[in-house]
RNA sequence: GGUCUGGUAGUUCAGCUGGUUAGAAUACCUGCCUGUCACGCAGGGGGUCGCGGGUUCGAGUCCCGUCCAGACCGCCA
């Protein structure tokens, strides 16, 4: 027997008892004539004793040649502490060893496996098999399994059937790049890994399995952010017979159902905002609701009015910042640095100080009175204390810069508090997006996307305008999620491959599997998928997806533990019929 | 594809307008220590300053190139 118990649950009513524990050397305190070891696994850590009074010589001398990270098993007898430690759950006891067992021995780790590591990024992804010995990681991991256990449970009892979908499937353009497999027996001819299992599940829709689930990976091989990897996981659903409003109650219920069992938060209802009201008011189409500062649009009280700079412009914007008023004017400048900077893209940036003894005071006054002012005052919602941001340009970009400015001054402001949970729904997104480079439309959620009913008659005159059953769940302006109601119609499904660029001859090339399925009687049908890692780090309160992933890629899609990507043999090669273009 | 930041001891970092033997903390090693738990005390070892080139009497420091890491823009239906 290795272990009786494990090294978090010992406690004063185990006194006396002897007891086999096993475990990580987590520290060791050598006073001399005593020598304190601190045992570690997953589930805690337990003080181990040895006493040159009252521990067997052969033993006390094994344990001087301990080090940290020497795996060790250990049987001896549970005492009370003489000084207690009331920070630890196993502070009251510790373990008088008289049998010492060094299973295996360690090197000196590359960094302390302790929860404040000294340890880089860099290091911790090299060695990440030591920095998930750290609480932190290992709660994270821990803290995952709850959540897919919850969502698995949840929506087991839903009715939603668990169902695998291939992941060597086919390449197609639309979307984001394809990561390629060669198939060794087709030579010259490649599998893809799928960016999701989106037309599987809308098949399976068609098979009549009714309400589908999966925790899958899914593959994108595009460039990487701190909340991107390019192998990812989603919780992946789709439902028949359902419309809109029936996939947003039903998933609501699973994410509000996470929250509460997760966090104990609760949450009644989740606001519903379209995707035209989230870019006028947020500049944004995954607006973080934590805090106010909505847009006001002065462009028809501030134009006209010999300012050249608004005057010329199509939209003048902007908000206020409660208690802004005191910012000093060095400060403010940073801000208009900000703007300016590349990243953001914006020329200028007009602030008005609305101030506490209700005078007025802006960068613009040469051009306005103290009424127009106040007119802008009523449209940004700003009162005597607070500080107005005004950006004119472009509509669509300064929105956008606007937008980017609204979640950088609340992040300097403490204001995207982790402890709150505001979720949001996104609904009535665009069908259609023109892509200047392609020079045609893409779809914006993706081509198997359903154009409301009475936007149809605009499919052919103007695309751009034809909204989609599209919604995206967003939390604390994250993307958490996006499904919509799909097209099941045959011939409408071959009208929106058409939109995007598709002839008939390559839409049944690509999608003629789908196309085929939809002439069987395919059922009326939509669904959902959550991005499981954003949302398992939000609730987590964190902001680094790669915590929360157990053997994550870096920066530049490596994986620096194993080295991978890596080249290959020339006779591996030769089988798959490859011939590398040396340039 | 682009912008920015960084690379100095095992590790995390400091090192000013270029100047003589490159520091701190921590980790590690040795010794001491009668209740530690961030133990304490004394001592010790440890460096191709990412790599290549240039400027200079002299480069960790300035310049160019390059590699690596991180953040962001483009991209991510």
């Amino acid at each position: 027997m290795l272990r009786s118990h494990n090294c978090g649950e010992l406690k004063s009513t185990d006194i006396n008892t002897t007891v086999a524990l096993s475990g990580w050397v987590q520290k060791i305190r050598d006073k001399g004539f005593i020598i304190w070891v601190d045992i570690r696994d997953r589930y805690g850590i337990t003080q181990l004793v040895f006493d040159e009074a009252r521990t067997p010589k052969k033993v006390f001398d094994s344990a001087r040649n301990l080090s940290r990270e020497f795996v060790i098993q250990i049987k001896g007898q549970v005492i009370e502490r003489e000084s207690k430690n009331n920070e630890l759950l196993t502070g009251a006891i510790e373990i008088l060893v008289n049998e010492l067992n060094i299973l295996n021995p360690s090197e000196i780790p590359p960094f302390t496996i302790e929860d404040k590591t000294d340890g880089g990024e860099e290091l911790r992804m090299k060695y990440r098999y030591l920095d998930i010995r750290r609480n932190t990681i290992r709660d994270n991991l821990i803290f995952r399994h709850k959540v897919t256990m919850e969502v698995r449970n949840y929506l087991n009892n839903q009715g939603f059937i668990d169902i695998e979908t291939p992941y060597l499937i086919k390449s197609t353009p639309e979307g984001a790049r394809d990561f390629i497999v060669p198939s060794r027996m087709n030579s010259g001819q490649f599998y893809a890994l799928p960016q999701s299992p989106q037309t599987f599940k809308q098949l399976l829709m068609v098979g009549g399995m009714d309400r589908y689930f999966q925790i899958v990976k899914c593959f994108r091989d595009e460039d990487l952010r701190a909340d991107r990897q390019p192998e990812f996981t989603q919780i992946d659903c789709e439902m028949s017979f359902v419309n809109q409003e029936d996939v947003l109650t039903q998933f609501e219920g699973l994410i509000s159902h996470l929250i509460l069992k997760i966090k104990n938060y609760k949450i009644d209802k989740f606001p519903k905002m379209t995707y035209d009201e989230a870019i006028k008011n947020y500049g944004s189409d995954k607006p973080d609701i934590r805090f106010g500062m909505k847009f006001g649009n002065i462009t028809d009280k501030a134009k006209g009015k010999g300012f050249n700079v608004f005057d010329s412009e199509e939209i003048i914007v902007g908000f206020s910042i409660k208690k802004g008023a005191s910012i000093s004017r060095k400060e403010i400048d940073k801000w208009v640095d900000w703007i300016k900077k590349p990243q953001i893209g914006a020329k200028g940036l007009v602030w008005v100080k609305y101030n506490e003894d209700h005078t007025l005071k802006s960068s613009v006054d040469k051009f306005y009175t103290e009424n127009d002012l106040i007119e802008w005052a009523k449209i940004t919602k700003a009162d005597s204390g607070d500080l107005i941001f005004i950006l004119s340009g472009e509509t669509k970009k300064t929105l956008k810069q606007l937008g980017e400015l609204r979640l950088a001054i609340a992040e300097k402001n403490n204001l995207r508090n982790p402890d709150i949970f505001a979720p949001l729904w996104v609904t009535d997104f665009p069908l259609l997006e023109w892509n200047e480079e392609a020079k045609r439309y893409h779809a914006m959620h993706h081509p198997f996307t359903s154009p409301k009913k009475e936007d149809l008659g605009l499919l052919k005159s103007f695309p751009e305008k034809v909204r989609a059953n599209a919604y995206d769940l967003v939390i604390n302006g994250n993307e958490i999620g996006g499904g919509s109601i799909r097209i099941h119609d045959s011939k409408l499904q071959k009208e929106m491959f058409n939109l995007i660029g598709l002839s008939n001859k390559e839409a049944q090339e690509q999608f003629g599997f789908l196309l085929g399925a939809f002439k069987f009687g395919a059922p009326p049908h939509g669904g959902i998928a959550f991005g499981l890692d954003r949302l398992v780090t939000i609730l987590g309160g964190e902001e680094t997806i790669r915590d929360f992933i157990a053997f994550p890629k870096n920066n530049s899609g490596r994986d620096i533990m194993i080295d991978s990507p890596s080249m290959i043999e020339k006779s591996q090669l030769n089988e798959l019929g490859l011939d590398l273009n040396k340039s």
